[in-house]
Parts: C-alpha cells; sequence; structure tokens
RNA sequence: GGUGUCGUAGCCAAGUGGUAAGGCAGAGCUCUGCAAAAGCUCCAUCGCCGGUUCAAAUCCGGCCGACACCUCCA
C-alpha cells in the first residue's frame, strides 16, 4: 500500500507522490526555545519522527528539517530578566530539547538550523518581496501586504471579510490592511539586531520557516508539519510569502498538522497550570512509555493526558517488553544479527502508510505478541519474535535490552535498599523450601508494604519490582 | 460573530454503507503453596431526533454537548 496523508490544505486523505523520489524533504516547525518543553511540543516531534521513519520505510532519502526559533520577543523578555545575551537562553534550551527529544526515542532530523544563522536569507527574501510589491516599509518596519496575495486563505480555508467581524485586532497605525503582518521589525539598541536596508532590526515570526526552508529543501519541498495551531496565522503567512517571493510554485506539497495534547480536558495553559514538561515527566516515565501514550491516539485527534493514559502506557510497554526478554532468554537474539536486519511486517507498514494508523499498528502488535505466546515450532517463533521487535522499533520502541528496562524501572522513584530485599528474598527462599509459608506470606507482606512486589519466575528465581501507590 | 475538529463500552481507541478491530482496567476458569506471568471465556449497537437506503456508527438534515483557531502557542 502506497503512503497516503491528511493534507490540511485539500482537506483529503492523498496519495503521497513526492516532488523528487530521490530525496524527499520535509520542514518542520520546531521550538522557540526560551523555556522546557512540554508534552504538547513532544507530541508534535514524536508524531513528525513517526512520519519521518514512516518515509524512510517507502524511500532510500530523506532530508528532515526541523528548525530552533532563536530570536523571539519571548526570549528577549527571558534574556533582559536574567540579564544575559539571549543565545545563553537559546543555546541553554536547545540543548535541553535534543536531550529530552532523544529520550522519547525520536531520531535527530537530518539539519536543525537556527534562525539567527539565517538572517542574509531572511533579508533576501524581504528585499525580493518588497520588489515585486508584496511588502512595504513603514516605520522602520517591513510588512506583508495581504490584499497584494488574492489567494491569501486557502491553506486555513479563511475567509477575510468574515473574519473582521468578531476577531480581536488590535491594528498597527502604519499598517496599510489589518491583516497586514510584520516581516521586519526595529530594535532599540536593548535588544538583539541586524543590520538590514531598513536600519538595524530582527526578523518577524513567519519569515524565518520560509527562509530556511528555502535555503535547506529548496523553493518547493514535499510536508511541511507543525501543530494544529500554528495552520493560522503562522503556516498562512509562510505560504504567502514562499509564494510571493523567489520562483513561483506549491511551497509545500503537503501540510500535515498534529492535533493538540489536552490535560484532563481541558487546554493546557500556564494560568491553569497544567503544564506538563517533558523533563518533569522523565523523572517518572520512561521514554518510550511517554512515547506511547503520544502515539496511542491518531495523530490528527486531541489527545486527553491522565494518569489513566500513562499507566495505560506502562502496562503496555511492560507487556511488549516482557515478550521480549522472553524471547531473549530463548534465542538470545541480542548475539545474533537477525534483530538488525529484521522488518516490520507488511501490515503494519500498510497501517502506517494509511495516515499513520496506530490503533492498528498497536492491534497488529498486540496479535503479534499472542501468536508467539502460542507458537511451539522455536524456528517459526523466532521468526515472529523478530518480526514483533523490529515492528515495534519502525515506531521507535523497544530500543533497550529488556533486562535493562526492567532493571531501570526499579531505579526510578521510591529509595530502595537493595540488599534488604535480596536478603528477605533469600529467608523466603529458604522458608518456602521448608514449606513455611506462613513466614513466605510474611516476607512477601512486609515487601509490599514497602512498595516492592515479588515475583517467582518458573526457573525458581524471584525478581522483585516496584510497584506505585 | 467567522472557521474547523470531534462525540464508539469504566478508560484509551480503530472502523466511514453490509449487521461493532485492538488495548488497559474488571469478572470467571486453568496453571501456581500464595502472588505474578501466561492461556481460555465474558464485558458496547456507536450523543439525541428525523430522513435516504434492501441495508447506516458510517450518507443527508436538525438538535445537544465538548474542544480548537481567528491574539503568543506544538
Amino acid at each position: 500500500m502506497a503512503l497516503t496523508l491528511y493534507n490540511t490544505e485539500t482537506r483529503k486523505k492523498e496519495q503521497f507522490v513526492p516532488f523528487n523520489r530521490e530525496n524527499v524533504t520535509m520542514y518542520v516547525c520546531g521550538p522557540t526555545v526560551y523555556s522546557y518543553a512540554h508534552i504538547g511540543n513532544a507530541r508534535a516531534a514524536v508524531v513528525f519522527d513517526l512520519l519521518f521513519r514512516v518515509l524512510q520505510l517507502n524511500y532510500k532519502k530523506i532530508t528532515y528539517v526541523r528548525n530552533f526559533t532563536d530570536i523571539d520577543d519571548k526570549i528577549n523578555k527571558a534574556a533582559s530578566e536574567q540579564n544575559v545575551p539571549i543565545s545563553e537562553i537559546t543555546r541553554h534550551f536547545a540543548n535541553i530539547y535534543q536531550k529530552d527529544m532523544l529520550s522519547l526515542g525520536n531520531l535527530a532530523p537530518t539539519l536543525e538550523p537556527k534562525v539567527t544563522e539565517h538572517i542574509p536569507q531572511i533579508i533576501k527574501i524581504i528585499s525580493e518581496l518588497i520588489e515585486k510589491g508584496h511588502a512595504y516599509e513603514a516605520e522602520g518596519h517591513v510588512l506583508f501586504n495581504v490584499p497584494s496575495y488574492p489567494e491569501y486563505g486557502s491553506l486555513s480555508h479563511r475567509d477575510r471579510d468574515d473574519q473582521i467581524a468578531g476577531a480581536r485586532v488590535e491594528t498597527a497605525p502604519f499598517k496599510k490592511d489589518a491583516a497586514d503582518f510584520v516581516l521586519w521589525k526595529p530594535s532599540d539598541d536593548s535588544l538583539p539586531g541586524w543590520a538590514s536596508p531598513w536600519g538595524r532590526g530582527r526578523p518577524g515570526w513567519h519569515i524565518e520557516c520560509t527562509a530556511m526552508s528555502r535555503e535547506h529543501l529548496g523553493e518547493n519541498f514535499d510536508i511541511h508539519g507543525g501543530g494544529q495551531d500554528l495552520i493560522f496565522p503562522h503556516h498562512e503567512n509562510e505560504l504567502a510569502q514562499g509564494k510571493c517571493s523567489g520562483n513561483h510554485g506549491k511551497y509545500a506539497k503537503y501540510w500535515v498538522h498534529n492535533g493538540f495534547v489536552k490535560v484532563n480536558g481541558s487546554k493546557m495553559s500556564k494560568s491553569l497550570g497544567n503544564v506538563f514538561l517533558v523533563h518533569d515527566l522523565l523523572e517518572k516515565y520512561p521514554g518510550e512509555v511517554l512515547r506511547y501514550c503520544l502515539l496511542s491516539s491518531h495523530y490528527r485527534q486531541p489527545l486527553d493526558w491522565t494518569d489513566d493514559l500513562t499507566s495505560q502506557g506502562q502496562e503496555v510497554l511492560d507487556k511488549f517488553y516482557r515478550t521480549y526478554l522472553e524471547l531473549q532468554q530463548e534465542f538470545d537474539l541480542a548475539r545474533h544479527s537477525s534483530l538488525d536486519e529484521a522488518q516490520p511486517t507488511q501490515e503494519i507498514v500498510d497501517a502506517l502508510n494509511d495516515d499513520l494508523n496506530m490503533s492498528k499498528v498497536f492491534a497488529v502488535l498486540h496479535r503479534l505478541i499472542a501468536e508467539i505466546r502460542k507458537q511451539e515450532d522455536p524456528e517459526i517463533k523466532k521468526s515472529l519474535g523478530v518480526s514483533f521487535i523490529a515492528s515495534a522499533r519502525i515506531i521507535g520502541l523497544m530500543n533497550f535490552d529488556p533486562e535493562q528496562w526492567f532493571q531501570k524501572e526499579k531505579a526510578t522513584s521510591i529509595k530502595i535498599d537493595e540488599l534488604y530485599i535480596e536478603n528477605l528474598i533469600q529467608e523466603r527462599k529458604t522458608a518456602r523450601s521448608e514449606k513455611n509459608f506462613k513466614r513466605a506470606d510474611e516476607i512477601r507482606d512486609e515487601l509490599k508494604s514497602n512498595h516492592i512486589v515479588l515475583e517467582d519466575k518458573p526457573d525458581g528465581t524471584t525478581e522483585w519490582k516496584i510497584f506505585e501507590q
């Protein structure tokens, strides 16, 4: 089955046909780096990482660009509050972002360009826009003139006339049209700025993505991604700039947008104090659990972040790793190269190609587990097992050695005295061999009251793990 | 006011015309000294009302409800 994607611009699921099969291009709006990434930022990163992986299943070479926005008024504000240069803030949080995204099992994009490294390209595009009559200078600002581009609104499907009625628009007096937006704004001495034909200043919000996508992917590229909130005005404006400057074309061929993360049914916002930071969540859950949760509903649907969701994620991942562990113990998979060469099953690939149908993917993974469990022929079992692991890995899960996975769980939260636990396990073993089940149960209970649960394995050993609450 | 998205079991979530995938939780049984794991079994008629059709969760209309964007935001 060929890859199909839902295109925001046409509002349809379309078959994906790249401009160039030899180099598929994708640009995704990355973070503005002035604080920690929250779980909503993470969703976008995970969704497009998944798409990156799916593209790799279909094509040899993918160029995936995800930018860092490192010049922005929020950054300026943070920098002046802390009395440090903006680069100190942006470098710090860009680093954290990269680490957090890695923890979630995301592959690194091909390129991660920064806005401040593309000022000349930005100035060039703005100059082109002015030359072609799509932009004008006013009081040190340069603005894009929306009426000069009749197709404006084609991406977000908004009719300008209908918008104005109830919208809370504060119009700057120097705008020719209320919808005009800033391409370049002046900086006084207290603000970061760059020399330009219009004086010292800094870029507006949307122009950077036009410049960076053009620099690294060309004037036309295949996929443009981001969160749903970016459709308007960010992507609409970006598209206008892209099509009105340089040569003409489609700009981006497929616009793909992921849905929002909600928290207990309502929007995540600072004022409600319900913003979950990836950084904090990683203290409590393995990155793969968070990844599972983020992938558990279709990427275009809203995702409600709840305790139920994370505990379900933990259960499912444990089940996956339990299967992996059994396979590992039976076949010593790590010793063989079979794992590295293994491919996901065709059914999984088809589900992914169908606009990233993750529910189908998980259904197949669970079915594979059941088949593995029941399979008695070792050769068939091994082959199923290898397919299962390869299939889970293609979506960015099962990157840990299974023993490491369960070991890691032990290490989280709650302070543990391993020696104390091991001693009690020994004592219980002795008690059990003497049929002193009363004492054996006492030990189980005692550990249980300390959040430790014991599991007797078929081979006679006893393992322990921590349970919450 | 404009523009969209959505409403499927306790929870998560597919399915978009032919009589409801999967998972989590739960219940029962098997196995196990106990517990866990594993296996088997059970657990919905798809927000409401009306229409189209031989046939609708799936198409159309109306209503109710939730959410988002139109302002910085993934």
